[in-house]
RNA sequence: GGCCCAUUAGUCUAUUGGUUAGGACGUCAGAUUUUCAUUCUGGAAAGAGGGGUUCAAUUCCCCUAUGGGCUACCA
């Protein structure tokens, strides 16, 4: 095999590209890559009433922000332009005409209303070989009732599938599958509004632009024996044919570009006309780098007990042999781990400046100074899973606590004279330096011998038991502000 | 319903005839953190069921069950 490789990622813009796309488009460049090969972006959108005229631009923004790059398609210069179906009719109609002049395809007269009555009165009505000849067509008809019908254009084109032969291939992923054509339909290649359907369009294209390999989702198996009848109707070279394990939702069905599951989750925010997609992996503070480990492993896994990959390790190692045959359920929660693992393990200079970024639009305020945000940064950047997650570390050093939740334990034990701790710590805290010595908080600190104090003084500063070492938080935020803080605890909580 | 495909712990996966069935997320326990989270250590947890083939089966074959895909003038 010294054909180049050439691979190509072909969506349809009916939706948002959600995480299975970006999967199938991951393996493709991934494959490219290793083999230095082309990756070509193709848009199909044969299906004129399903299109959405933003998708393409939501799937050119989601690949760019994971670094997926295509070296040719769409949008792109290249040998085979143009890289979208609806501008490229013209040469599909051209080897229709050879289909039919060879007696592969055939005209066929009956209306939709007409096939469905057939599909509710048997119950496994298909519409081939075995059916054909007792139904309206150009097989059928004489010459002149068939010329009617076509000059009036009410006809659709069948591929004449041959009877009861098994077509047989070799999947890359699942190995030899066999289907028999009695099972499927003389697919439709040419719709009555004359327009071709994903079937012909997309292997003409596929032969065309000389793709060696078809990676796609495994949904397509099933209509894969059609496509290799149109190759050797054509006389054309099969490609290799590999297909993925589909990734399931949380219901243990297709994710779908119908934005209503939960997983179907899509990787870039968007709002426009027809999307307004504000929970996306992106917005949720994933980093594209983790979110491409994350999602080579779905359903893909190296011979090594390990889980984060560079993306140049991902292509070395990449092969279809280790890709699974089982679908695959998402595990959001590994997916937060491993966007973990790069947080803290990537250049910190460059995480840190995401964070600055993220804290900074939350905050608004302008005075707070980006020192003291680096600061607070280092200190609380290790308890976080997502970009987003820094605030639900870090609030409590810019907006006072308006709640206060006691627990139980430390209730009982200080509910005599808490107010006497506060006002002793107060009168201490009013002693400390403007630019508060470290060591003075220190030796503050370990004076309380009591824990329940100490966390009491938290609750106040906080509204909860969490957040990182008190030395921080009490150095960190300025004195009037805990004073304040504490006064306003003592003001809402009456503890009797 | 028909056809195709799959089936190792809750989830992702390793081991493709001989392993105490390995790893990861999660979970549970302990340590660190005088809090919480992180981190660290340890534990529990799996070959869908039934038949073959074989000295030996998670691995090969068959049946059943379960799950999924397809069955569109959608891709």
């Amino acid at each position: 095999m010294n054909k180049k490789i050439r691979v190509r990622f072909a969506p349809s813009p009916t939706g948002a590209l959600h995480i299975g796309g970006l999967r199938t488009a991951l393996y493709n460049y991934l494959f490219a890559k290793k083999y230095n090969g082309d990756f070509i972006l193709r848009i199909e959108d044969t299906d004129i009433k399903r299109n959405i005229n933003t998708s393409i631009n939501y799937i050119l923004k989601t690949l760019k922000w994971c670094k997926i790059k295509y070296n040719e398609g769409f949008h792109k210069k290249g040998k085979y332009c143009p890289y979208i179906q609806s501008k490229r009719i013209s040469i599909y109609k051209k080897y229709l005409k050879k289909l039919i002049n060879n007696n592969f395809a055939y005209y066929s007269f009956e209306t939709e209303q007409e096939l469905n009555i057939y599909k509710k009165k048997y119950k496994n009505f298909i519409y081939n070989a075995l059916t054909r000849n007792k139904l309206k067509n150009s097989l059928t008809l004489n010459s002149t009732l068939t010329n009617k019908y076509i000059k009036n254009k009410k006809y659709v084109i069948r591929l004449k599938t041959p009877k009861n032969t098994n077509i047989i291939f070799n999947d890359k992923v699942y190995g030899k599958i066999t289907i028999n054509t009695n099972e499927i339909n003389d697919k439709i290649l040419f719709r009555s509004d004359l327009t071709p359907t994903y079937h012909l369009a997309s292997v003409i294209d596929d032969h065309i632009m000389k793709i060696s390999h078809i990676i796609r989702g495994k949904e397509w198996i099933s209509s894969t024996p059609i496509h290799i009848l149109i190759y050797n109707y054509f006389n054309w070279n099969l490609p290799n044919f590999v297909h993925l394990p589909l990734i399931l939702n949380d219901l243990g069905g297709k994710i779908s570009k119908r934005l209503n599951y939960n997983d179907s989750v899509p990787i870039y925010p968007i709002n426009s006309k027809h999307f307004n997609i504000k929970n996306s992996y992106k917005k949720k503070g994933f980093l594209p780098n983790a979110l491409i480990n994350i999602i080579a492993l779905l359903g893909w896994a190296p011979n090594y007990n390990k889980e984060i990959y560079s993306l140049n390790q991902i292509i070395e190692l990449f092969d279809f042999n280790n890709i699974s045959k089982k679908d695959v359920h998402l595990n959001y929660k590994k997916f937060c781990w491993i966007n973990k693992q790069y947080i803290n393990n990537s250049n910190s200079h460059f995480i840190d400046n995401i964070l600055l970024k993220f804290l900074k639009k939350k905050i608004k305020n302008k005075k707070i100074k980006t020192i003291y945000l680096k600061k607070i940064i280092k200190l609380t950047k290790n308890r976080i899973f997502l970009i987003n997650d820094i605030w639900n570390v870090s609030y409590y050093f810019f907006i006072n606590p308006i709640k206060f939740n006691i627990p139980n334990s430390i209730y009982l034990l200080i509910k005599k004279n808490y107010k006497k701790i506060l006002f002793f710590f107060k009168k201490i805290i009013l002693f400390f330096k403007k630019k508060k010595k470290k060591k003075e908080i220190e030796i503050f600190l370990n004076k309380i011998s009591n824990i329940f104090y100490l966390k009491l003084l938290r609750i106040s500063l906080v509204g909860k038991l969490i957040g990182i070492n008190m030395l921080y938080i009490l150095s960190l935020i300025n004195n009037k502000i805990i004073i304040n803080r504490i006064n306003y605890f003592l003001k809402q909580i009456i503890i009797k």
